[in-house]
RNA sequence: GGCCUGGUAGCUCACUGGUAGAGCGCCGCCCUGUCGAGGCGGAUGCCGCGGGUUCGAUUCCCGUCCGGGUCGCCA
């Protein structure tokens, strides 16, 4: 149908005769002459036609054939612009393959276009240059981690789609069985219970890139189904799935010729909520918090007469007009905190601002060296339990960080974050679905203790710290994983202290534990999120834009118009209102 | 679910208590070296939907739907 493609069109090619085929990205019609721009995958080329009948009835996004012959552009119209831009195509011949509508918006890299508009017509968009490579992107982003997986021994398995309803956190998605009114499967959240059996099963390394879906609310960096580089892997521990996970990461990265230094550096969870409030930091600033309850062990002042009371710096921002420290109380108040306390540091050195007159004389002399405040700068506090103190720090140190420029855009700062804490005061995230105990699980059900909690995690649930990893790079959360627990009677303790007694946990993971009877290997993965790390690696500011088909806030669909109703045979058909069987 | 913000021409967006405008696109004509071509002319609007206030509402008020963001939520 073609011999080359445009793109690829240079001065070598001068003087031989070529059919090219692609779309009219533009056309500048002169009478007499006309030039278009005819875009296939690889890029564009030039093409000239003299008949002006023929270009006459040329619009944009018609599909062409064009034969004829490559020439070097005449003296001084070469465009250096482009990659084909010394040469063009004399049009000798012109099929119209097919004709296109005029277009709901230009397909035109320089236009702004909105969301809805984009999406409604993704197959449009995609023709634009921006939306085709981030295409193009992810799936060499496939390529390269399927290479480095093949390279280390992995098979990639495929798990159900349909499947059983289990508890594992966010709400499942149901689809109904025709065959059993009444009965529905669930689509997986994450394939974790398949590959720990794919590791009974004697697999050994198993990956997957694996469609995932949860019905919880969307957000800019969130989907009802999303993808997940998924990995498990059997006799081995923390390190060597860490370094699995490094190796994947150092080839993405290489992709957009960025250099990831191994080994990633690791911080634990325990120092990372110290430093930065947050089990995910963005470490392309230096900036941390500072924990003051020491400090104001003796203070008179009632607000930091609390368990927690941290710090913040904000550089030069003592020169802030009370209207904009006004709006850092808002601000916290939007995110639940009853408000921001601060004070300033005045060029003199002396402290102002509403906290000062309730500090003691020893408190003003000592805290801005006690949290590193220069004169001229601000010191956010926050006072209270220290879980919620820290979070609105650590946002306030990153708002710190966007308002004063201190992020450094070019930077890529990964870090693994271990020794995260195993169980978690039932209730305090409102899941309460997974067990009636105190305690529940912070990462999931099957995650290990660590080796020296294994045998005595029960006298102090609280300080038991879960085999466990995450992987974050610039402030984003890119995967996780842990050591999962292979050990029969470990299992029920977990289960026990989550108040999941033998007969719940069987009725909810019967599979699993049925098949933990027959010498199940030790074993542990990690996944990562895969529209995420491809959105970091494009540079998109949405996962909307590295996926090809993607859904608005909402879960619809501006393509195909899905969700939609459906007939009143389908609902019957489907068993929707049947009864479930009584047991 | 809470809060913020938007919804006006095909697209991007302005204005206005008295029935609407720009740029781009589109249509027509002109034009032989452009490359976001240029010139002239033209068409295009349930001003998201429903209700209220008003002599009169795209504009003000209430509700609702939809988009985007954010908090909750997302092991």
């Amino acid at each position: 149908m073609r011999t080359h493609e445009a793109g690829t069109l240079r001065p070598e090619h001068a003087g031989s005769t070529v059919t090219l085929a692609g779309w009219v990205a533009r056309r500048r019609d002169h009478g007499g002459v006309a030039f278009l721009d005819l875009r296939d995958r690889s890029g564009v080329a030039q093409v000239v036609v003299r008949d002006e009948v023929v270009a006459s009835g040329l619009r944009s996004e018609f599909c062409l054939r064009v034969t004829g012959e490559v020439r070097l552009r005449p003296e001084g119209n070469a465009n250096d612009a482009l990659p084909t831009g010394q040469v063009e195509l004399v049009a000798a011949e012109v099929e119209i393959l097919s004709e296109s509508a005029p277009l709901p918006f230009p397909i035109d890299d320089h236009v702004e276009v909105g969301e809805e508009a984009r999406l409604r017509h993704r197959y449009l968009d995609l023709r634009r240059s921006g939306p085709a490579a981030a295409m193009h992107l992810r799936s060499e982003v496939n390529r390269a981690a399927r290479e480095v997986l093949h390279a280390h021994g992995f098979l990639e398995v495929e798990t159900p789609t349909l499947t059983r309803s289990t508890p594992e956190g966010a709400r499942d998605f149901l689809v109904p069985v025709r065959l059993q009114p009444g009965a529905w499967y669930a689509l997986p959240q994450s394939p974790q219970l398949f590959k720990q059996l794919l590791m009974v099963a004697g697999l050994e390394r198993y990956y997957q890139i694996a469609r995932c879906y949860r019905d919880e609310d969307f957000r800019a960096d969130r989907q009802p189904e999303f993808t997940q580089l998924d990995i498990e892997m059997s006799f081995v521990d923390q390190d060597d799935v860490i370094a699995v996970g490094e190796q994947v990461v150092a080839a993405l990265w290489a992709l957009i010729g960025v250099q990831v230094p191994l080994p990633i550096p690791r911080l634990t969870y325990a120092e990372s909520m110290r430093r930065f409030g947050n089990d995910k930091p963005d470490l392309r600033f230096e900036l941390e918090l500072v924990e003051c309850a020491d400090f104001f062990a003796d203070t008179p002042f009632r607000v930091f007469q609390a368990p927690y009371v941290g710090a913040v710096v904000m550089p030069g921002g003592a020169a802030q007009p009370r209207k904009q420290l006004d709006a850092w109380q808002e601000w916290a108040k939007q995110r639940g905190a009853r408000g921001l306390a601060y004070v300033l540091v005045q060029p003199d050195g002396t402290l102002t601002g509403p906290v000062a007159k309730n500090l003691s004389v020893d408190e003003l002399a000592g805290i801005a060296g006690h949290v590193g405040a220069a004169p001229g700068d601000c010191v956010f506090f926050a006072a209270g339990e220290p879980t919620s103190s820290r979070a609105l720090l650590a946002a306030a140190r990153l708002e710190i960080g966007r308002r004063c420029g201190l992020i450094d855009e070019s930077r890529w700062e990964f870090v693994w974050i271990v020794d995260a804490p195993l169980f978690e005061p039932a209730g305090s995230s409102g899941d309460v679905s997974v067990g009636e105990g105190a305690w529940t699980a912070v990462h999931h059900a099957f995650t290990s203790p660590k080796p020296e909690w294994i045998d005595r995690f029960e006298q102090a649930p609280d300080q038991a710290l879960a085999y466990a990893y995450d992987i974050v790079c610039n402030g984003n959360e890119i995967g996780g994983g842990s050591i999962r627990i292979h050990r029969r009677d470990v299992q029920q303790r977990v289960f026990d202290l989550m108040g999941i007694g033998p007969e719940a946990a069987q009725e909810k993971f019967g599979f699993l534990l049925d098949a933990f009877a027959y010498g199940p290997p030790p074993h542990g993965g990690v996944a990562f999120g895969w529209d995420r790390v491809v959105m970091l690696l494009a540079g998109a500011d949405s996962l909307r834009e590295v996926i090809a088909f993607p859904k608005t806030g909402a879960g619809f669909d501006p393509l195909t118009g899905a969700p939609t109703a459906i007939t009143e045979q389908q609902r019957k058909e489907a068993g929707i209102d049947a009864a479930p069987a009584a047991d």
